[in-house]
DNA sequence: CAGTCGTATAAGCAATTGCTTATATATTCG
DNA sequence: CGAATATATAAGCAATTGCTTATACGACTG
């Protein structure tokens, strides 16, 4: 069960773009570190360390710690409020996500 | 299409809790004027209207002029930019979303 | 050990947000 | 017309946000 709460603060955490930006590099790199993160970053490495503990917060990416390095990853998790919340209310969205709810129950 | 401007809009706008409960509202009344939102909310009448506005701004709703009253309803596409990009990255969900991308675009 | 690399935290600041009260704009009714 | 109803806008304010620079912490290296 997700909370409103958790909901909230997935959705605020992916509404800003910069943070967005580095969470979809996480997903397309699989695994990466935080400094991998920063260069190609517009933003300071405080900034991106900030983003990256908002988005551990929020359980979106998960860290591995390896010698001096942290590895990221995403949560899978994560967006489960968020997938949940969509599936929710699927039956007012005419039918659209007609089997969302379902692919959720499965994978679990 | 949708752009990252309008992502980032449908994420900031249903992130405010009370925001979103006024959206949730209109979802579950299928039409319901200004009036009726404010009857059972939390804030007062004009925080109810700018939160309207930001949900019309964003695409998530619309409205239907009746006299003095104002029926907002849920924008059908208003939530293409949220399920788009969940669709856009599903593959890295790790096949929690397998049927997602194919589901979205049978609804077009 | 001292130095350096990777990362996090602290402090400060401008910008944004969400609310309030007060007022304005429609629209209908008598 | 004037009063009442439904909604929107204006102005102001406290709280939050995202960034910066500066500093601290932690782990490796010589």
């Amino acid at each position: 069960m997700t909370t409103a709460m958790q909901l909230t603060n997935v959705l605020k955490t992916l509404a800003d773009p910069t943070r967005r930006a580095v969470f979809e590099r996480i997903i397309r790199e699989g695994e990466i570190a935080a400094t991998g993160l920063v260069q190609g970053s517009k933003v300071s490495q405080p900034a991106v360390s900030q983003h990256l503990r908002a988005l551990r917060d929020a359980g979106l990416v998960a860290e591995r710690r390896e010698g001096r390095h942290i590895h990221y990853r995403v949560a899978p998790k994560g967006l489960s409020p968020l997938i949940d919340w969509l599936g929710h209310y699927e039956t007012f969205w005419a039918e659209r996500f007609a089997n969302l709810e379902r692919l959720l129950k499965e994978s679990e």
